[in-house]
DNA sequence: ACTACATGAGACAATCATGTCTCGCTTTCA
DNA sequence: TGAAAGCGAGACATGATTGTCTCATGTAGT
C-alpha cells in the first residue's frame, strides 16, 4: 500500500467522521492498523501529512494556471474549477489541535489566503469586483461558497461539472458591482434607510 | 447552575474543539463534572441537547418575523439578522454520529431546510431572485455564507453588525438577475462559450 | 434551627484509542 | 533456492475519557 493511497483513505474517512480512530482509516484503506503506524508513527503525523498533502494538491493545481495570460476574473474561475473537488478536506480538519498549532501548516495556509486576497484585489482594480466589499469578507465567502459547492455535489443536490461554475457565478454576481438600476434588491435596502 | 448555562458553556467548548472532554465543558461553565453529569446524563445527551436547543432558537427568532407583512426578500433579511450570531452551532457539531442518526434532529433540521426552499422560492416567484439557479444550490449557499459570516465576525475580519447585511447583500447580489448588460462579468462568461 | 436538596470533590471501574511489539506469511530480488 | 523486506494479525501496556457512586458542604425554604 502507498503512501498515497493511505493518505486518500485518511482524507475520506476523517471528513465523514474527524474523530474516527486509527483502525478505522487502517480498514478503509485495506491495511493492518500496524502499517498504518508504519508510515504514519503518529495519529497526529498523519493528520499533518494529510492536511499538507492537500495544500499542495490546492498549490500544484493553482500553479498550472497561466497568469499573465488572463485577467483576475479568469484566474479566479480556473482556481474554482481546480479546487472544489478538493473542497472538503480542510472544513472538517481545521479544529484538529494538531493543525491548529503547526506552523508549517499555518503559514502554507495563511500564504494561500494572501493569495486569494491579492487575487481579490486584483479583481477590483480591473473593476470585476466592487471595492466597496471588505476583501476579508469576499475571501472568507469564496472559502465558504468552494465548500458549499463541494458539499451540494457530494450530497447530489447539484451536479459535478456544474459546481464550479455556480460558485463562480455567485462570487461574481454576489461582490460586483451593485446595480442601482436593478429591481429586487432596491426595496430591502432603501427600507432599511 | 442553570441548565441554559451549562449549554451555553458546551457550545463555547464544542465549537472550538468537537471532541473536548466533559471535564473540559464542566470547567467552563464552573461546575463539577458530575453536576454535568447529572443534567446530562451521557455525553450524547448533552450534544443532542446543545443541537435541539439551537435549532429551537432558530425556530423562535424565525417565528418572530411578520411574514405577512413583509416581501419574501424581506424576510430573508431579517432571518439573517437572527441566525448569524447562532451560525457557529451546527458545522461543528454536524458530524457527530450522534447527531447525524438522531430522527429528532434530522426531522427538526430538515423542516427547516424546507422552510428556507420554500422561501427561497417564495423569491424567485417576487422576482428577487432569479429561477434559473437551482434552489438546492441557493439553500447550500445561504447556509455556508451564514458560517462564513459568524466565523469574519469572530476573528475579526468583519464588525458584528456588519456581518448578515453583507451576507445579505451578497445573497441578494449573488443570486438575483443577472444584468447582461454589466461590464465585468460579460468577458468571462462569453469567454466560456 | 431544621429539613430537603443540589452541589463540588474525588474515588472508582470500565471502556476505548493509542502506540509498541512479536510472530508468521508472502513477495521480491539475487 | 535463499535471503531480505514488507505486511497482516493480534497481544500488550498505557493513558485518557466515560459514567457511577459516595460523602461532606452549603443553601433555600419552613
Amino acid at each position: 500500500m502507498t503512501r498515497q493511497g493511505l493518505l486518500n483513505a485518511a482524507g475520506v474517512v476523517l471528513a465523514r467522521n474527524p474523530g474516527a480512530a486509527m483502525a478505522e482509516i487502517a480498514e478503509k484503506a485495506g491495511v493492518g492498523r500496524a502499517t498504518l503506524y508504519r508510515h504514519f508513527p503518529t495519529r497526529e503525523d498523519l493528520i499533518r501529512a494529510l492536511v499538507l498533502e492537500s495544500l499542495r494538491q490546492i498549490d500544484e493545481a493553482t500553479q498550472q494556471i497561466p497568469v499573465d495570460r488572463l485577467s483576475a476574473e479568469q484566474v479566479l474561475a480556473e482556481i474554482l474549477v481546480s479546487i472544489v473537488p478538493l473542497g472538503d478536506r480542510f472544513r472538517f480538519l481545521s479544529n484538529e489541535p494538531a493543525v491548529l498549532n503547526d506552523p508549517e501548516i499555518n503559514a502554507a495556509y495563511g500564504r494561500q489566503l494572501d493569495e486569494l486576497s491579492e487575487l481579490v484585489e486584483a479583481m477590483k482594480a480591473e473593476g470585476s469586483l466592487d471595492r466597496a466589499v471588505p476583501t476579508a469578507w469576499v475571501v472568507a465567502a469564496i472559502d465558504a461558497l468552494v465548500y458549499a459547492a463541494w458539499n451540494a455535489v457530494d450530497d447530489g443536490a447539484v451536479a459535478r461539472r456544474d459546481a464550479a461554475a455556480l460558485a463562480f457565478r455567485t462570487i461574481m454576481q454576489g461582490f460586483g458591482l451593485a446595480d442601482p438600476a436593478s429591481t429586487s434588491s432596491q426595496k430591502a435596502r432603501t427600507a432599511k434607510k
